[in-house]
DNA sequence: GACAATTATGATGACTTTGTGAAAGGCCGG
DNA sequence: CCGGCCTTTCACAAAGTCATCATAATTGTC
């Protein structure tokens, strides 16, 4: 899967932009409406928003509105942006099927936190979800590796292996570490093990296998 | 490298202080809040929080119910106070997602112990460290070197060297200095090897290479 | 400026590390 | 018990690195 689609809709362009570069920061992308109308236009027409950031207080549509007429079709997950203290409103909000409420002035973390935290819950990023790195998807719980889609075999070892390189991406990792991880950290075995792992693996990722560096006198380093 | 930064919520400032020292000792940056409020602004507004050392017993919002908080918006590592041999809590601990237990009294070496434990095993711990002088960014856990945002191929030994040179920046370093912390200390090798490997490095560091300056019948010495 | 000491440079071969293919050993299902 | 797959080991080839040396250049001293 590639970047998550948050959609962000509020009449205010600064409060937009506001929240769009924190998101942005967070490697989400973003789609912006200024109004109501813009916003079930834009949520229909793009495939796999994932979460939807609203402020109340618009003209013409205000949220709640906006927020019934998306519910009449779809359970993705709606964050409120609303005035501070108003109680009110969010009891209503539940009623409606609000996940969330961010009441204005917002620090980005608590922003930034609480988006998280419902696409943890929904499933789209977290435990479960499948790590993705440059066409490389590595889904634990299925224990499956695809490339640019397409499904490989692995045995055990290699996914294993390959699943902690793209865990530690960027980072440069000695063959002690490795085997530490890897394999258990009672195992005692020949440290050019990993070298056949990583030559079985490489070949069995095609072009991908470049991802997977040597650090000469070092060990490796997965990088995109 | 920058400091690890660690919150520790404690009502008690006695607590508090004693566990700051320890911790502080240790070269980690202490951040500190009396109550659960308190924790979660800070926990909140400072990017970069690597744990959090909770104590149970506290007013108003308990150690259980800023936990739980925090676990609804980020997996950072909770460390418990508690008092000693309270499993009852224990158990309702693991379900919140604690990370570990020290139960009232502990020893300064048990905290450290611990608090190091969990910063290894989420790999906070020389993780992101880049250092970063004139325009040439040192990344030791990706062993990468980039020169004005450019990264630039380096050997083993390379590395090594460039990477004391700008820990030690501004330091005269003599030939025996360099010999004993770059390479091993049993090594008896010819001091010229240095040159040699300084040679290297400026030729590919390119215009920064003057960051290197020869200090004549002395040593080397890293200035921007 | 001449001389001695120190450092820079370029080249080279020994050495270390890594890649690769093959083969042995282990485990599991049939 | 057999056959297949996975893992590990091994040996050799290939690649890269490092220490050393000789020579040139530079610096400091007189």
């Amino acid at each position: 899967m590639e970047s998550v689609k948050i959609l962000v809709v509020d009449d205010e362009s600064r409060m937009r932009k506001l929240v769009k570069d924190f998101l942005v920061k967070q490697n989400y992308e973003v789609l912006e409406a200024s109004n109501g109308e813009e916003a079930l236009d834009i949520f229909y027409e793009n495939k796999g928003i994932a979460l939807i950031i609203l402020d109340v207080m618009m003209p013409k549509m205000d949220g709640w509105e906006v927020c019934k007429e998306i519910r009449s079709y779809s359970d993705v997950p709606i964050i409120m942006l609303t005035a501070k203290g108003d109680e009110r409103d969010e009891l209503q909000g539940f009623d409606l099927g609000v996940d969330e409420y961010i009441s204005k002035p917002f620090s980005p973390k608590i922003l930034v936190a609480r988006v998280e935290a419902i696409l943890r819950r929904s499933n789209v990023i977290g435990a479960d979800a499948v790590i993705s790195v440059g066409g490389i998807e590595v889904n634990k719980a299925a224990h499956q590796v695809k490339i640019d889609g397409k499904p490989i075999e692995l045995s055990f070892k290699e996914f294993e292996l390959l699943t902690y390189f793209v865990e530690n991406k960027g980072i440069a990792l000695s063959r002690e570490k490795i085997l530490n991880n890897v394999w258990n950290y009672d195992y005692f075995g020949d440290a050019r093990t990993i070298d056949t792992h990583v030559k079985k693996l490489r070949s069995k990722m095609g072009s991908k296998g470049e991802y997977i560096r040597t650090i000469w006198g070092m060990g490796y380093k997965f990088e995109v």
